[in-house]
DNA sequence: TAGACTCTTTAGGAGTCCTAAAGGAGTAAA
DNA sequence: TTTACTCCTTTAGGACTCCTAAAGAGTCTA
């Protein structure tokens, strides 16, 4: 019950969540002689590597040093999953790709777990919107701390017009598909993400954060 | 962007959020010579380990297998953090608990993450109801279906009297403090938890989803 | 063409995490 | 009371994770 500070509490709801993941992210990967962090890998690389990925970039993507993921791309390449290139642009640098047997595992890593997602399907298209634009909130403020590497948010992209309309359901713009959207459809990983400049990013975010703009309810 | 199902996007946020949780608990732990699962298990010893946990209680609150527990436990051992007894209830189990050492490694180890509590605080009083109580509901799913601990929240214990007031602010009753509150002082762990029976939890749980008595906003 | 970087790999070590198997301790039926 | 479970924990073995540190190669700049 009551009356300290309600953020511990989010934080230890949140690392509840966390510790499902992870023991899920086991039993999943087990099943098909990954670890975890090949399964995830396979999932970076199938998401966002057409033109192959650098070492350095899945490290980061993954929140682990270099080496780490250098022994992970090591095993993957033994299983034949991921080729391992030179670049051309830059010859110290490595270009990974999935291969073709890759593309089938990462397909089928990438699969939620059904409970999980069972459990966040429950709640209506109200407390999800509301669940995904305060994840949003808190992910945009690690990631200008430094503590997360950066996502291809709507938050971030140059196509996000943030409530540009009084409808509440349906507030924001997003100008790569030329439509309205509201809450419940804001993105974390988002595949057309096109960078914004600081500034725009910056302007954005005020609006999209603004007190007085926030929609109370829309059930 | 939009148009496909928010419940994987809502995932992939939390996913964010607990690699972020991860990368913390690797530099924080490393810090004071202890690693992410010994730090959480002085937090769970702290927490609720007044008489000693057995190792199997460790190794379910952690979600690993008791041989991963066992060693870790042991591992604090030899650093003198824990201390084991033969339990007199039962010969074949094991008690763990804090050295006095530990308990004060325990107290440091459980402070979060000053830059996550700071994302979670710039959220409105409002925004914290709403993203702990949908993270109430997704867990109670998540144990209903055995993914995850049970854990020590107000939705499953006997004190919890959901929706009572008109009062939108704090609709819920807590029969062990006797006073009102509302979603953003729901507990996910608390220490004065007592389990309702399963009858008791299914009605609670019945009332505080009813979507009718959903609080449309408060702000 | 020297540094001075940058990107990746290797080495070494503690620890995580699993499955499988082996003790010891309780329990219950023959 | 003995035998046959069953439960709790530990050990063994193996693949990986994760770190820091250092080394090898490639690129850029003065």
């Amino acid at each position: 019950m009551p009356h300290d500070a309600p953020g511990p509490r989010v934080i230890a709801g949140l690392a509840k969540i966390g510790l499902a993941l992870k023991s899920h992210a086991w039993q999943q990967a087990g099943g098909r002689g990954l670890t975890p962090t090949q399964a995830q890998i396979l999932t970076v690389l199938g998401a966002r590597g057409q033109g192959g990925l650098r070492l350095s970039e899945v490290a980061e993507a993954l929140a682990v040093t270099p080496a780490t993921a250098s022994d992970a791309v090591s095993a993957l390449e033994s299983k034949s999953l991921v080729r391992k290139r030179r670049q051309a642009a830059d010859g110290r640098a490595v270009a990974i790709s999935l291969t073709a047997r890759g593309r089938r595992e990462a397909a089928r890593a990438a699969v939620w777990p059904d409970v999980l997602l069972e459990a966040v399907d429950e709640l209506s298209e109200y407390e999800q919107g509301a669940l995904l634009r305060a994840l949003t909130r808190i992910i945009r403020r690690l990631q200008l701390r430094g503590k997360i590497p950066v996502s291809r948010m709507c938050v971030t992209c140059s196509y996000f017009r943030p409530h540009v309309y009084p409808d509440r359901a349906a507030p924001h713009h997003c100008a790569f598909v030329d439509a309205p959207f509201g809450d419940a459809a804001l993105r974390i990983d988002c595949p057309d993400h096109v960078a914004a400049s600081e500034d725009q990013a910056a302007g954005a975010w005020r609006e999209f954060i603004h007190p007085e703009r926030r929609p109370d309810h829309v059930v």
